[in-house]
DNA sequence: GATGAATGAGCGTTCATTCAT
DNA sequence: CATGAATGAACGCTCATTCAT
């Protein structure tokens, strides 16, 4: 076992640091004003260090994203094959959105990212690390889809159709879910429920019983 | 009865004009990044009249903001006094959050407002007209529900416990009302009466019957 | 006649004021590292004031360039018609380069915006300009080397060759007499001249007499 | 005979790596915006060693200058005293321009250490050694000319005079020499021959014969 | 009173320089 | 001693604010 050398350690924890001083600034009341220079001083180095860890402000934000979605496709792959495609994209579902219940500080980054022009600035290596992680996230639910279809389970229905409906509920569900700070007319669990019940009887509508 | 002067009504439409005009830009997507130039332009003016009628960009946030909480007082009051303290709250909340509704483009002005270090920027002035803002609502807000007690309509509850949860619940159904740009499992008039009938419940709760 | 205001007379000054103080630094040693903050300075106004006038630093390096330029153009537009192709040739060719050698302050603004990356960072409409202003020399040139072959003064050789030749050897000239700054073996004048005969000798080569 | 220990031998092998990888850097077109760490880089070594062997990067430029007029200066020692002043006169001012001409790679070093604020920056000691530098040339110069006067070869005329033109002079030819990338009317060698001969008339200029 | 030219603090970013390891 | 992570002054540029006209 090779130990890591203190000086790697610290540069590593140096840059959780920023990560961590940035989203705390980020999921804040003034995260579109948010400088360097607060990340700096909050994450307790100089100005110019936080650059030694990320080449422009926005590549925190997109680094953030990363881990976010990550952490995500984590949450799916943790979902065990069995032979009940319905129960799996119910786990899937009802993880993904309560990973998402969990992390709400990623609100304001996921916003960011996704805003016009983000991309366009975005170095073309991380841009490449977000067509990775689309393209594994589109693979490991193609695949889940599939084969519930492919079992009966699901109705047969265009991939596209399908996805597309999914991704739209979901984050329609996100919004719900980050949208309402402190209230919600029912509990954030129940309210998960009925979403991943309406998702599975989309996927199993339109079936010849 | 004195007639306006002239000139005074000109100054006052140029008021209405810039008030307009920044709404508009702050209702929008880059409005955190509105300058005045862009404010002035919309309204027609220079940018250095501006300043004849506010004394920084942030007294125009102000004064939306209290254009919009005084308009939502007068809602309040438009209540008729009546014997039946029930029906009054309900058209009180439901009023309320239909002013919301209504008025959406003060979203982001509402937001603004109350982050942290505007009111620490805010001249004195400005800041006392909130506070007696506030004032107004306490009183008649609390009026209401101690009136509903005396007659035996609410439970007897501290007046605090009342006045926070309401608030919350407030504040949480306008999130939800704003936050959730393009999809909602229920109508926002079907909302708000489910919300209006969980703050009646909640003010009727414990009481012995 | 209408006065011009005397605000617009004082605005355009400043701008003037502008790229004089930007011509006598950049024409200095350490033109490669002035700032816009000397270049205020030295205009006796604030740093602000100068991006009223310029979009960037580079579109003062561009304004010069174009002045300069068509100044240039200017020379060789004074030059009269005549039926000697050849004198007038002369006339373009030698004033052209008088021009340069009376205007060398201007080398390191010329050697600026030939560097590769600035075209591609200039905004649009300035490069409309530059390619107007080509397209204007390269009209007044082709008409007076074609007068001169339909004449039966000059050869008839392709333009594009002719050209070609031409402007190499101008630029070498111009190199030239900038590159020295204090001393040459032979004087400017008369190195002009020799620069000359060897155009005008180049532009009759090969003709049969 | 005493043996350089191994370490310094090294230590002096890492200077000459620097100033090799700092001349090769400012030889190049971008040589205005060469870091600490290209340099560095490009002699192999970690950014900070660098500053083992100098204080500044403005030393670094200093030493790389002197080492070049140094060895300008050895260009002159070397020319063997002899009866003939005006032959030893045309071997330095030929052996000092050639010496130029093949050390062009030092044109923006001497560019940049010849530009105002330079010299303010620089540490006293570097000041001292360009101040001896200075001296030797002028009395080295100063013999020759003297002797070349005294022999009745050269005029007699005040040597202030002398040293100013031929400086010029030298000056002059180096700016033709380095200043013209691409075009000259005659070939190096051939110019250098003509500035050493104008150079040696000047000397004799206004001899009574 | 209305204006917009002028301002300079503050932004994101770079890089020469320092110093703990 | 060599190193490179850390630093902060200074860059080009933006824009809220001021003030002479």
């Amino acid at each position: 076992m090779v130990a890591t050398p203190r000086k790697l350690q610290e540069f590593e924890r140096r840059e959780a640091d920023i990560l961590a001083a940035a989203l705390e600034l980020f999921s804040g009341d003034n995260w579109e004003s948010v400088t360097v220079v607060q990340i700096a001083d909050r994450a307790g180095i100089g100005k110019g260090t936080v650059y030694k860890h990320f080449a422009s402000k926005d590549e925190i934000y997109a680094r953030l994203a990363l881990d976010f979605f990550y952490g995500l496709l984590r949450c799916c792959h943790r979902i065990q094959d069995s032979n009940d495609p319905e129960a799996e994209m119910r786990s899937a579902f009802r993880g993904a959105l309560q990973y998402h219940r969990e992390h709400q500080e990623y609100s304001n980054v996921r916003q960011y990212v996704f805003r016009a022009g983000f991309w366009e600035r975005l170095s073309k290596s991380y841009i490449e690390s977000f067509e990775k992680l689309d393209a594994e996230f589109a693979i490991w639910a193609n695949q889940r889809i599939e084969r519930g279809m492919d079992a009966g389970v699901f109705s047969k229905q265009p991939l596209v159709t399908v996805r597309t409906g999914l991704d739209a509920l979901f984050n329609g569900a996100v919004s719900q879910l980050w949208g309402n700070r402190c209230w919600m007319e029912i509990e954030p669990d129940e309210y998960i429920e009925q979403v991943v019940e309406f998702a599975i009887n989309s996927l199993k509508a339109g079936q010849v019983e």
